[in-house]
DNA sequence: CGCTATAGGTAGCAACGCTACGTATAGGAG
DNA sequence: CTCCTATACGTAGCGTTGCTACCTATAGCG
């Protein structure tokens, strides 16, 4: 996967991984590597730089939690964050929709 | 449309714009416009330098015509242009699948 | 004569994901 | 006991790239 085609669309992907409860960043990690079959394997570079843009954001609220003697940072969403997700996905089909029709080619205008 | 949410993927669509024959850049412009029902509205800004890396990288070539008393930059696709084309058709299919995989959200690994 | 559409261009900016690091603990392999 | 891997978090700096804002010029119409 070319490294700027996810530009944009991060954020959208972070907000679904935490929609049906709290994660903290390496699960989200996971969560979408295991969703997308190891397709979408995002350095922690990428991943918690991202988080803390959200949680600056108001997306995402987190908390720091101790396991196992580890300190992990838990997320969950909260309501901007839930409306947030919705307008990605909205997004999302649109632009999919759009960039899938202009990429066909097929039928452009008589070329003049 | 998000402003980032193209970013990596706008040299697939100018050249598929130059799929069928030559094109100058305002045409391009306007024939994704009129394909994707205006949805795609990019600023001469954004086309213009594309178009000049698209040169500059080989994938396309430009040659200048002047046409009723007006200078216009007409381009082709070449060979490399065209398998480009290709690649980034393929590449959307997978990275739209993958986006579309990871946003739907369901189903998730169970939260751990 | 002014306005709009056509046609091309550039400088500078901002966003953002990635690379390459660094820190630290738990647990299994040897 | 030691080494290595997985887990877990983090940051600095970079490169790419599309966009904003601006400029130049011609054709054609009101």
């Amino acid at each position: 996967m070319r490294a700027e085609a996810l530009k944009g669309h991060l954020d959208g992907l972070l907000l679904a991984a935490l929609e049906d409860g709290p994660r903290h960043g390496y699960a989200v990690k996971e969560a979408l590597r295991d969703a997308t079959d190891g397709k979408l394997d995002l350095p922690t570079g990428t991943v918690y730089p991202a988080l803390h843009r959200l949680e600056q954001a108001g997306l995402i609220s987190g908390s720091w939690v101790v396991v196992a003697g580890r300190r992990r940072r838990t997320y969950e969403l909260t309501e901007d964050g839930r409306r947030s997700l919705k307008g990605a996905r909205d997004n999302w089909q649109e632009f999919a929709a759009v960039v899938s029709t202009a990429l066909r080619g097929a039928p452009w205008p008589a070329t003049s």
